[in-house]
Formats: structure tokens, C-alpha cells, sequence
DNA sequence: GCCGCCATCGGGGATGACCCTGGTTGATCC
DNA sequence: GGATCAACCAGGGTCATCCCCGATGGCGGC
């Protein structure tokens, strides 16, 4: 560790910056810090840190915009994503947009460090139960299939169920499924009713909700 | 660690096996291994180990067969990658196929240890270097999108484009922008000229692709 | 043997979706 | 001043969607 990382911090708590400044300052240069996406935007540009540290959620926009405003301009500047939250579509959302990690802020100092050192590193960094649902969104992961919704339908009407949900009109259903069209209508009512739903686009919501397609 | 994890060893080398059993098999269970994507289905479905240690390249399929063949049957058995590639397409097809880690066979004999107890927690355990490829191809999947397509519709119709997209009926979309019923049928016909669709269904995938909602 | 559930099919009807051919207004450009 | 275009509106038609009422035959449980 010759030269120290250059770390940017973004959070819109100046106190949480602070604590951040005061505990890791010594082990690596901070380069800056800000408390908004626009000024984040334009300081990163201007500092080019090796790492910024990214709370994901801002006022205007979160991290999500930060990474988006800085596109790919800064191929040497790697963000790691530091949040108090660990629902997975945050997590999710700022691993799409670009950062390179993302760790709760229940993390010790000594793991924030540690981090830091590995996304400048190229690496990627979780807090290791987060790992789990960027793999599974990865994966495409969905099937898992025990949905006691799905188990309520009966085999034909889950089949006219996801030909509906991809956008058949009745009338194609039934020549694929080789049935008539009032067949299907009645299979389409009574997956309708089941799954209380009212037309076939909050049906075909469903099931994208689902993955089902 | 009072019960010591159960693992299963697949790799197409007796020697290699031989030499995971010998390293590592006094910290953990070696419930079997074998050789091949057929036996190790069967043996893997028989045994219901908690980890299983996975060679990617194997005659008949390689361990993408096998994590393909498994299917989502075995919830509470987690698959190791191990191999002696660090090609992106390997580990991204090997984690996408359902994998919980991947680590090349230059690992130590701890590393091992700590990733197959990380991964039996349910963990995610990458070599570093080879996380990257799977964030980027994450990232990559998913272009953030300035869109041509869209900056050819004039601003009333990209409006009503998002409402019909989101299952709202003509009245509604009527309702909600103080036009006529005739002038969202207009606007409608506009959006599915100028993107080359033909109902208000390939709108709503449309959308959804380019995530406008 | 009766009852319930499933899959199949039908008539009739109200409403929605989509297309076609029109029209008016106002802004902008040359 | 004419051309162009966005935004607005209308009439009339076809087909799709979704609901109401039925009906038949099969299959399994009690």
C-alpha cells in the first residue's frame, strides 16, 4: 500500500460523512464529499476517485442516478454501494446500474477498508447474504415454483393462463391449444375469478410479477 | 461447526477426487463423488448433500447438465463451482445455470474450506477476480437506453403510450389526460404506427422491455 | 348412484380495442 | 401566405374481450 486510495463519499447525512471521514481517514485520502446527486455528479468528474462510496438512497434519484450520470466516463473509478438497507431490489437496482459492491452499513471499519482496497482492486465486494439475491436475479431465477395461487389453477388453466399473459388473443389460444374459442373464454373467466382479477392486462401483470413467462 | 458439512465431489479426474477427499476430508463430510453427469444426478439426488463441489468441464454437458438436471428439486443443496477456467463464459453459464460460487483450483486448502461453509450458509463465493464478470454481464444485460424509438413520439403520445402500457383502458386514459376517448384512439394508432406494433398487448411488452414503467 | 369438479362447447349481449376517413385549431418554418 | 405538423375531435365499422345464461361427458369420492 504504497500510494492510499482515493475515496469520494456521497451520502446525504453530513454527520454519516463525517463518522466515515474520522474513521477510515487515516488509511485511505479522502478526496471528497458531498450530500447530493448533482453535486456528486460534478465533483466525481472533477476528482476522479479510485472509489466512491455510494449511499443508495438520495434524495433525487439515489445512487442509481449518480451511476447513470456518470455512465461509463470514469472506467477507473469503481462505486461501492453503502447503504443501511438490504431489500433486494435496492441492492439489485445499483449492482444494474454499475457499482461495483454493496455493503450495509453495519460493516466495521475494518471490513469497509477491506472492501475499498478490493472494488479498487477490480474485484466485487457484498455483504455476504446479499451475494444470494443478485445471483438470483441473475439466474433469472425464478421458478421456485410452490405458489399457492399457480396451485389453485387447474393444469389447462395455467396454460391458457400463460398463452393469455403473453399476449394471444382468444382466438390464437384456442388454435394452439386446439380447443375452441369459447373453450378458452371459460378458461380465462375462471382463472380471472380465481385469482380475482378483473381483464387480462392486470392477469398478464401478474405473471410478469411472477415470471411466469 | 458440530455437524460437520456433507459434501459431494464431482470432477471427471479419480485423482483430483482423490485429492479434494485427502485435503479437505477431515474437516468435512465426503458423502460421495463421482464422474460423470449421469451418475451424479442420480447419486446427488440419492445422498441430498449440503454442498456440492462441481468440475465445469465434463464430457456429456459439463456441470451445467448437472445443475440443469437437478432442477430446483434439492432447495437445500447448494452448488460450488470448481474449476481450473477463469473464462467469463464459464462462470457466467455455471452461475446463471444455478451455482452459488464459483472458485478455481488454484484455491488453498482453507479457502476451500471457508467457501464451502460460506456457500452452505447461503452465501454467494466467488475467486474475486472472477465476480467482476458476473456483475458486468449483469450490468450489461440490461441497457440503460437513450431511446430512439422513443424520441420519435411526440410528448402527448409517449403519455399515453405509459398509460396504455400499463393496462389502463381508452376511458381511463381519457379520464386521466382530459381528452376524448376518439383522441387516445388517434394517439393509440400513432404509437403503434410509428413503433411498428400491432395491439396495445405488444405495447405493453414493448414497454416492459425498455422498462418505461 | 348421486355429487362435485374438470374440460369441452354454445347463444346472446355489452363494452372495449382498433382502423379508416374525415375535420379544426394553432404553432413553426421557409 | 402556403406547407407542415402536433393535438384535438367525430362517425362508422370490425373484431376482441368478458360477462351472463346454459349444456354434455368424464372421473373420482362417499
Amino acid at each position: 500500500m504504497t500510494a492510499r486510495v482515493r475515496v469520494f463519499v456521497v451520502d446525504d447525512h453530513a454527520l454519516f460523512r463525517s463518522g466515515v471521514k474520522a474513521e477510515i481517514g487515516d488509511a485511505v485520502e479522502i478526496v471528497g464529499d458531498v450530500g447530493s446527486v448533482d453535486e456528486a455528479i460534478i465533483a466525481i468528474r472533477a476528482t476522479k476517485p479510485d472509489v466512491v462510496l455510494l449511499d443508495v438512497h438520495l434524495p433525487n434519484g439515489g445512487g442509481r442516478a449518480i451511476l447513470e450520470g456518470l455512465a461509463s466516463d470514469l472506467p477507473d473509478t469503481k462505486c461501492l454501494a453503502l447503504s443501511v438497507s438490504d431489500a433486494a431490489d435496492d441492492v439489485i437496482g445499483v449492482i444494474r446500474a454499475g457499482a461495483r459492491g454493496y455493503v450495509t452499513k453495519t460493516i466495521t471499519r475494518e471490513e469497509l477498508l477491506d472492501a475499498i482496497r478490493r472494488v479498487h482492486a477490480g474485484d466485487a465486494v457484498f455483504s455476504p447474504r446479499l451475494a444470494g439475491f443478485v445471483l438470483d436475479a441473475f439466474a433469472g431465477s425464478v421458478p421456485v415454483t410452490s405458489d399457492p395461487d399457480m396451485d389453485r389453477l387447474t393444469q389447462r388453466e395455467q396454460e391458457v393462463l400463460r398463452l393469455i399473459a403473453r399476449g394471444y388473443t382468444y382466438k390464437e389460444v384456442a388454435g394452439r391449444i386446439h380447443v375452441s374459442v369459447k373453450t378458452v373464454e371459460t378458461h380465462v373467466s375462471s382463472v380471472l375469478r380465481k385469482l380475482q382479477l378483473s381483464n387480462r392486462h392486470e392477469l398478464t401483470a401478474w405473471a410478469t410479477d411472477r415470471r411466469l413467462l
